[in-house]
DNA sequence: CTAATTATCTTAGCGACTAAGATATATATC
DNA sequence: GATATATATCTTAGTCGCTAAGATAATTAG
């Protein structure tokens, strides 16, 4: 019995650590946007914009899961602080490209630094193989958070009286 | 050189399969707060009333960061939904207890259901080693986005002028 | 009893969001 | 080429949840 911990026990702490380590890094995130004196989906979208390079404002819209109107008034924001540029594009006049100025880059990419420093940290402690193991758990556990989404929006659509009938299910917007 | 992927090449994956999970793991709780017709921070006080049963106005606050004019914000509308109870505390009559109406723990941890059963599967595709050795990672990892948090501070009161100036660095509320 | 402290609620105002529709440009059909 | 339809973004009006400040009520200290 003292061989190993019991499974469901591990599992249980595995899951409190994952959760904890999950809203911690949602908090940092936080915290980057804070200081950088904007919005978390200001954030978000200068992230997306710093993997891509040059977007749409429509393709923003669309990774965010906000309106087109909401992203007008993100890229007003991020515009007017100096991060992004809007640059219509000349082929089809009705699109508008945005761009990460070159110091904005540099300014926010300095608040990552330490979490890039924790993390090969972290990671300097297992050797290569005990790697491959955690991106193999990384990627079964994207694809169950996936799995799990989708099967949420089954719930959803099954019963759709008994769901959230305690009291007024608020009407679908 | 076919043996074994290069370590950098590997910590980048990695680096992608986890910020992808997390990620989609924020989505899946937005999910669950819109299906329940609730806002974010509403879902995440009831999960946490879950946990702790039986919890103050202020307490919620404390553990949400939010003010405690918001917390009568949630309150108000957890209650009006049918999710909650207030409850003066008899001996101290100034303090307001929180309860969760069991029907509502119930209606709530339905949706929790499919994300519980994609992780099942995965876990069940490990060993328990294995799982320890995740388990150890999971640990580690949220003392390195706690040490992260920590040293983001520290970028923030050191050069105090440099600081998000490309513009205006935009009052401190 | 009075003053200070604690716990919650109220109010005013703000920022970011959505829905709907306006505007400008592009493409398809005749 | 003219007309209709589609596409991409922006504008407007209204909503929601938040903070800051202070009001209210209950407790504790002097």
């Amino acid at each position: 019995m003292s061989r190993g911990k019991a499974r469901a026990a591990l599992l249980g702490e595995l899951e409190e650590a994952m959760r904890r380590s999950s809203a911690q890094g949602v908090l940092y995130g936080q915290a980057v946007a804070d200081i950088a004196g904007i919005s978390g989906s200001d954030l978000e979208c200068l992230d997306f914009l710093n993997l891509e390079g040059r977007v749409t404002a429509g393709r923003l819209a669309e990774v965010t899961g906000l309106t087109t109107g909401a992203i007008t008034g993100v890229v007003d924001r991020l515009e007017k602080a100096g991060y992004v540029r809007r640059e219509r594009d000349e082929s089809d006049r009705r699109k508008v490209f945005i761009t990460v100025v070159p110091e904005a880059t540099a300014k926010i990419g300095q608040f990552y630094v330490p979490m890039q420093q924790a993390m090969q940290k972290v990671w300097s402690g297992y050797s290569e193989e005990e790697l491959r193991l955690l991106l193999r758990f990384a990627l079964d556990g994207y694809k169950g958070v996936l799995e799990a989404t989708e099967a949420l929006k089954t719930v959803i659509d099954a019963p759709a009286e008994k769901r959230a009938s305690l009291k007024t299910p608020k009407p679908r917007r």
